[in-house]
DNA sequence: CTGAAAGCGCTAACAC
DNA sequence: GTGTTAGCGCTTTCAG
């Protein structure tokens, strides 16, 4: 695995010298970082590409600083809703030349801490997170160190020094809740991923219960159901079971994402709840699995290669102080989860 | 973007200052690469940890000749299928203490020539991939430019000087076909993702064919459904559209994926052969997707994290050739997609 | 067991 | 326009 020193790799000098020029000039030609007589670069690039000589960016990066490399770390590569984000990020990475590392951190894991050492390490030039899957010590850490820091969806506030880009779920879940609400359902649950803890103002939760209280609906406690253990449907499933058993009221659930949802719905098989016509069932994200299920999914769909992209090229945003924030617009989209609840819930 | 050069962060130099010792010696006690008195070796640990020294990996790499990075290249990264087997490498990476880097290049792109390039400049210390993503030009060069590779699954026969990893296909096939036969099916399509091009004899299509003619069956040649223009579930709908209409003595439909399976489950319903009563669908992968479709796919399953583990294991051998090659090992796992045969269609 | 010193390959002053 | 040269922060002989 451990390669010999670069031995044998053509280098800057041997361009130099094939050119019958100095390694200065063949470094202005290559980067084009000072005018450099048309003849001498012609007579450069000729030796580059005939000796096939490829720039060493570690010596480079040590040299300069800067790695033109970007971290993305995230709670679980398997999870599908990351790869989207990943691949967002990779091709504006490409676009800008640089470089993207992935890595997971699973919360509660002191792994979180020897990864964050690493990065810092290698010295990335910025990191980027969705959610949150650091704890506080770590993230103060990567802010003190200087590392540029941009967290799409941060919970429940993000670090002084971080940038952030917010989804704007006031206008989803209002969506999520109209669309609701006009099909008659008065009802509403909740499946939540976590407990009790705090939540932001942005925050998923907080704008469906903003977005109820604004149709004059309230969320009765006993109407949240909570999935904690793990973004799974098995989770989301047992976490509806339970619901329903609890609160047969109910007309409708929403869910905190698609992957809970999908457990919501083989729930309603479960027990008997057919989807739409005695429950509907409504997921955040649409992940590639809700065009698939049955009913296919009606889900508030982030665009996540969009929100990637916008992700890196806000981080590499020279100004962002003086700049508008840049905000991912969700959108609601109708499968055939969802339908007009039933005539006799109307209590 | 661009950081000042490192400036303010503690280096090598101030522990040793701190610690009272030469960098040397820092330099041993951090690495445990000679022996280091006791005494000394606390003080050095004491001032590490009292300034927050953190390792330049930039500087060790270029030193050292090696990154302790490998790179992963997919052909998308938005295919839920490689979010798994990228999962796989950067755990068993974690432990391995090294990094990963994600790209992609998608084939014939000429994106993919810079890709490889940036690369080798970056000096990764392996590259791995799944499939072909890379043009044989690109493959040489890294070949030749003596990266460590390693392919899964390469087709049709990987470049000498590249460790591969294989799919044994020949027993997941012959589940496959067994299966099917079990169920009294005779006339077994194939929806394949290409026309014409030469296959390995470890193949997915050649070792179906291969167990095909085992069970004495053979698959005509009109009953092979070409899926080209991409891994997505609409090509393998339009293609099993065509196939149902041009064939419709067939009461089964192996799948190259489960993507492109996705797309068959679609056109059956589309064509109004229900599932399985009409048509039998199968896939290969077992993406996550599968368990929600309707019905719940049948597939040939892969074990994409553990192949990722493996791969990464595999690159970082030693010596390799003396070893037995690693084997993935694919295994059915039967849902509800298949059932037995029309009587009718036993012609 | 420990220290001094020579680079790894490149860039960026600084001279000319 | 071009060349010289001093490092970037680390590892690793080579002496002691």
């Amino acid at each position: 695995m451990r390669r010999p020193n670069d031995r044998g790799k053509v280098k800057m000098v041997d361009v130099a010298r094939e050119a019958g020029v100095s390694v200065a000039t063949v470094s202005r030609v290559i980067n084009s970082t000072a005018p450099v007589s048309e003849d001498t670069t012609k007579r450069v690039w000729t030796a580059v590409r005939g000796l096939g000589y490829e720039i060493n960016h570690v010596a480079k990066s040590l040299r300069q600083g800067a790695t033109h490399t970007v971290a993305v770390l995230v709670g679980d590569l398997g999870n599908p809703f990351y790869s989207d984000f990943i691949k967002g990020i990779e091709m504006a990475a490409q676009r800008a030349r640089l470089s993207v590392m992935v890595c997971t951190a699973p919360a509660e894991d002191d792994a979180a801490q020897r990864q964050v050492q690493m990065l810092l390490s290698k010295r990335v030039d910025g990191l980027i997170m969705w959610g949150w899957c650091l704890d506080s010590s770590c993230l103060d850490r990567l802010v003190s160190s200087g590392v540029h820091l941009l967290g799409v969806e941060l919970q429940p506030h993000p670090p002084a020094g971080a940038r952030t880009l917010s989804v704007d779920f006031r206008t989803g879940m209002q969506d999520v809740v109209s669309h609701l609400v006009s099909l008659g359902h008065r009802h509403i649950a909740y499946l939540w991923d976590r407990r009790d803890e705090p939540t932001s103002p942005e925050s998923r939760f907080y704008c469906f219960r903003e977005a109820m209280s604004e149709h004059g609906l309230t969320l009765k406690d006993e109407w949240i159901a909570v999935a904690t253990g793990g973004q799974r449907p098995e989770i989301g499933q047992a976490a509806t079971l339970d619901l329903l058993h609890r609160a047969p009221e109910v007309t409708a659930l929403a869910c905190h994402n698609d992957l809970l949802a999908l457990g919501a719905l083989q729930a309603a098989k479960l027990s008997g709840f057919p989807v739409p016509e005695r429950l509907s069932v409504v997921g955040v994200d649409d992940i590639f699995t809700a065009r698939f299920t049955e009913p296919p999914l009606t889900t508030l769909a982030l665009p996540r290669v969009e929100a990637g992209r916008l992700a890196l090229q806000w981080l590499l945003q020279e100004d962002a102080e003086r700049l508008p924030a840049p905000q991912i617009t969700p959108h609601l989209v109708v499968r055939h989860s969802t339908g007009r609840a039933r005539i006799e819930a109307n209590a």
